[in-house]
DNA sequence: CTATCTGCAAATATTTTGCAGGTCC
DNA sequence: GGACCTGCAAAATATTTGCAGATAG
């Protein structure tokens, strides 16, 4: 597992924002969830373990912060909050989620393989595509084999 | 244009539930505005226009239940409110949207072209795809056009 | 020193719910 | 007639904002 490999600080600066000990400590948590699909609340109970005196409204302002920097991705895995994930990819090549509709568990797929898609949208519609979003709902394996 | 093929009574029916004029009405505005993706608020005000007694709550109600039969889809166009829309295909074939980060339009897109990447989650997760949400972000054509 | 940030509380915004009365079948 | 529906208002939820004081650089 790779050491944080995000310079905070430096980020901060070209938007003439200010590293706060508040900032580092959020950064901290979601590196360390790294998988997690973190809510700003969720977020804000584990910032509180560190340092309780952190407001809700902190967490909110860092997050749209950070997804302004690259450094998450706000995401909606349909229960009605936003959620969070760490950015660990440069470009727009992303991974997909898929949502089990049975036990409600999200598992990563790594492929991207849109690339044939998107350039059929170019081809078609003149339309550039820099970033996209999959969610993929079906049955995982888990759930398959109990309903055997 | 294709007159209501939708049999709303028999649906309704099925789950035990009443045709009224409200969830008529409703019906009508979505069917009359297919490319839309109305907000509930927006459905509202216009459904107010034929049914001015026509709650809020009602519209929701309603697009619940909607949802739940398969007349609609709910979807989410990152402006913070839920937004639906006419489901026109019976299978888990579905469009997708382009979204233009310039001028946020949305812009539809009939191609599928995900049963690659589908099988293979399936043969790498044994996760069976039922049905999937996908988003593309970037710019449309005229705004290409415009920053020539 | 001062522009930026923070915590708090209040404000907003969206959606859901309880209930008393009304209506479809 | 009775289960289901509706409108209204209130509640619940999620997020944003105003402000006075604190702090990074």
């Amino acid at each position: 597992m790779d050491t944080n490999p995000i310079n905070l600080s430096s980020l901060l600066k070209e938007k003439g924002c200010k590293l706060t000990p508040q900032r580092q400590t959020i950064l901290d948590i979601i590196m360390n969830c790294r998988e997690k699909h973190l809510s700003a609340e969720e977020i804000h109970d584990l910032v509180k373990r560190s340092n309780p005196d952190i407001g809700l409204a902190t967490v909110y302002r860092t997050m749209l912060l950070f997804n302004e920097i690259g450094i998450v991705h706000k995401l909606d895995l349909d229960d009605g909050l936003g959620r969070y994930e760490l950015n660990r990819h440069e470009s727009s090549h992303r991974h997909h989620h898929l949502i089990c509709t049975s036990c409600n568990t999200v598992i990563e797929v790594e492929q991207d393989l849109l690339e044939s898609l998107e350039q059929q949208i170019l081809l078609e519609h003149g339309f550039i595509v820099r970033d996209h979003r999959v969610k993929f709902y079906g049955t995982c394996s888990s759930c398959a084999d109990r309903s055997l």
